[in-house]
DNA sequence: TTCTATACATAGAAACCTTATGTGTCAACG
DNA sequence: CGTTGACACATAAGGTTTCTATGTATAGAA
């Protein structure tokens, strides 16, 4: 079932990720990427390279906010929870994704190309 | 039912979309990024400066060749074409594509995250 | 004659991911 | 008791790919 091999990232894709992530509540950033590697079936991978810069990026746009706290085995961790205005632009790359996802699928899954406009 | 406005192309899928285009048959750069853009429904939009490195490059590894001839307007323009290797590649990156749609599928559509390995 | 579409091409910039490296803790195994 | 692996964070360097802007040139339409 599950993949050999995870995928790399394809650029853009992180984000809806971690903001998908932490929508079900807070979480420190390793606990983010285990949960994207085994919620996604072992097919995606989050490197540490990407990974805390992704989430520092999205709090600089307001999307987290952050907070040190202990983990369930008490150890310190940098939290991340989702604001509301995170929870919107989930919203708007959700929406999106799918867009992409069925624009893809129609070009993917055509029988020839369109060379002119129809009517 | 078309967008208002093409989205902007994410990372590492332009290739499949150029190769799948040129599947049905040798097209020159201008018209591969018109049938792309007609075919998706105007959601996708391959921009020039993205559009011709691309096919270089793509040409470089095998994957398309490329001769000068005519179109139906009689003006000179670059075509391409698919090689057998570039059939190959369009097989491999559309199932990449497809499980990455899938993972996350598996992601965006969950009700949780999953913080540890089961059974 | 000016605008739009066709058709190609490239340089510069920005964005984002991978790889590599570094710190430090802790439990388990031998 | 030493090493390995998981945990948890972080950053630098490098590479790939896309976007923006610009340039050339032809041709039809307004």
């Amino acid at each position: 079932m599950s993949a050999s091999s995870p995928n790399r990232l394809l650029r853009g894709t992180l984000d809806v990720l971690l903001l998908k992530t932490l929508s079900w509540g807070p979480l420190h950033g390793y606990a983010v990427s285990r949960s994207i590697r085994l919620t996604s079936g072992d097919d995606l991978k989050v490197d540490e390279g990407a990974l805390y810069p992704a989430l520092r990026r999205l709090e600089g746009k307001g999307y987290l906010a952050s907070y040190w706290a202990l983990t369930d085995q008490q150890r310190e961790a940098r939290f991340y929870e989702l604001t509301p205005e995170g929870r919107r632009q989930l919203d708007l790359e959700v929406t999106e994704w799918n867009r992409y996802v069925a624009a893809m699928a129609r070009v993917l899954g055509a029988d020839g190309p369109r060379l002119a406009e129809e009517s």
